[in-house]
DNA sequence: GTGAAAGCGCTAACAC
DNA sequence: GTGTTAGCGCTTTCAC
């Protein structure tokens, strides 16, 4: 059985097939200078049929541009940095390029290897992604010979960051619950040392003053217990309870949600509940199925591929951080028809 | 505010400062041939002090060995694809190998797109894997001028490949049950046309013929609802009822472990449940926690990783498919102390 | 021990 | 239009 491990052709075998020399079939090939259309036509024939196909990495010797980027990550789980990867390399392989996943697994150690793994490969760019927006490097990024972008991560003032805008989807579920006629709502959320959760009570605090109504946060622990804590406690306590829960995460949302038909409470018609992340495993197989926020995470990483695309590329791109829209996701659990 | 895009440092920088030629200064930065120890140590002195790194694609080009491989992999979702590249990149990141991460996302122009930037960039190998063991590549893979290894997912026989061992992962649910004295063990689990469902199957049967127990399986679509249905259909049948349920997936034990919630069953007491995948957001906040079996995806990927680097180091490698070991997670839903 | 020269595969000036 | 030449950054003979 063929190991199919035979010699590339490179362009020579091409030339030499054609009978013609190394830099006019370079030129027929890439279209660039005079050739005669005939010639053009023959050598590209030729070079289809011994599947000729250039080599990168001497092309990327002479120009300078390697065709492929870095992806830095803090997150080993994947919920977050796999589809936001894989919208930065749906952005880029039409062009070309490829992507260098790099997890670091929190370990500075790592993190520098890969760089300088990334840095000896010569990519045009390196994008930085973390579980959390106020997540640092674990490595310098301030002064790479090549552009840096930050996605679901806050860079520094002059670099080019994009982030989900977390207040923009908090008012997406609160101004959702408000429609719906509701207005004691309660907004259970994760820790407050998290950027992204003082952003969202803010802006739903914001939402609920605007209504004159009360506003009311309870920060806790990401996860499901948390949600079942929550809930004991304000039920616990005198009338009136809400009558719509706005979590800071999917996760949290199942919980109260468990622990509200634990108490005998039905979703949404005494309580309806909104989530925020649209985490399909948890969101999809609540009891009802969970109304929550999308970030969008796959267009966030197509956002940043495309400006890492115009950055290799020297076209000018708007430093700062860019924050992009979530949507309402609407299941059972709150606003279904 | 610098940018940092200056030229980088070349070998030619580090041989006009050290006063020596180009050659001298590679043999010294590389140990090889004769280089006398002082100049060798001032030339690496020299080469540290201006930052000099090595351009890899110029090295690439001369060894025909880029030092970078590829994943492709039709998971765009992350929950199996990532821990595992985590795992190849872990083991290749000391031996400075890079990983280009290919989602195909299912779509046969993206894995051919794909496979030809992987092709051009001379990668010294490719690792292809997918959300099911039998599901097989969009792309030929017969015949690549370098090797291939198969993680999650099967090759031809002349090729190797890794997998997780579903029959003795079965069984070491099964007989975790029996060891606890339960007899009545009923397996429900995913669709029958997964091989991985059938074998973890197999070995459930096998298991409870050689106790002279009598088996059951109830195959459905792998989720939550499924195991809720299934639960449903077995408490109204007469006696006797399993005391044990094993699930083919953790979704479905979750959803299994809510509906005997719901029917005033208790868990472990009444009816032990075991899952199947230790997929963490799922089994760590079932109630009770689930106790399960982990497939151990990131020792798979290094496994991957490393039989990739021997093979591209022209060691010998054993073809074949290996089944990699799984480990019993114990929570409270099961065996708990 | 060290350096000059050749070459990996490709592209870009510049003659012709 | 086409071919010759030079060179990207590096390693590797092979003289000296």
């Amino acid at each position: 059985m063929s190991t199919g491990h035979r010699k590339r052709a490179t362009i020579r075998d091409v030339a030499l097939a054609a009978g013609v020399s190394v830099s006019t079939a370079s030129n027929a090939l890439n279209g660039q200078g005079r050739t005669n259309s005939e010639t053009r036509d023959r050598v590209k024939r030729i070079a289809e049929e011994i599947g000729f196909r250039p080599n990168a990495l001497a092309r990327g010797l002479l120009s300078r541009r390697s065709h492929s980027i870095g992806v830095i990550t803090n997150d080993t789980y994947g919920r977050l940095t796999l589809p936001m990867t894989a919208g930065v390399s749906e952005a880029l392989v039409d062009h070309g390029v490829s992507v260098f996943l790099c997890a670091t697994n929190n370990d500075p150690r790592l993190a520098q290897l890969h760089l300088e793994a990334l840095l000896d490969k010569q990519v045009d760019g390196i994008i930085f992604t973390a579980t959390r927006l106020d997540h640092t490097p674990h490595v310098d990024l301030s002064s790479l010979p090549m552009p840096v972008v930050y996605a679901f991560a806050e860079g520094p003032a002059n670099s080019v960051s994009f982030v989900p805008d977390d207040s923009q989807g908090a008012r997406l579920a609160v101004e959702h619950l408000i429609s719906l006629g509701y207005r004691r709502i309660l907004h259970i959320t994760g820790p407050e040392d998290f950027v992204a959760v003082r952003r969202r009570a803010t802006a739903y605090r914001g939402c609920l003053d605007a209504m004159g109504e009360k506003s009311e946060v309870m920060f806790g622990a990401w996860g499901e217990e948390w949600g079942h804590e929550a809930v004991h406690r304000i039920l616990s306590r005198p009338e009136p309870q809400p009558d719509a829960i706005f979590c800071g995460s999917d996760e949290t949302a199942r919980g109260v949600i468990d622990a509200l038909r634990d108490h005998g409470l039905s979703v949404p018609s005494d309580i309806a509940v909104v989530g925020f992340d649209n985490w399909h495993v948890v969101a999809a197989q609540t009891r009802p199925a969970l109304t929550t926020i999308d970030m969008g995470l796959k267009e966030l990483g197509r956002k940043a591929g495309l400006a890492m695309l115009d950055l290799t590329q020297g076209k000018p791109v708007e430093f700062g951080i860019k924050a992009i829209g979530c949507s309402l996701v609407i299941r059972k659990s709150c606003g279904a028809v």
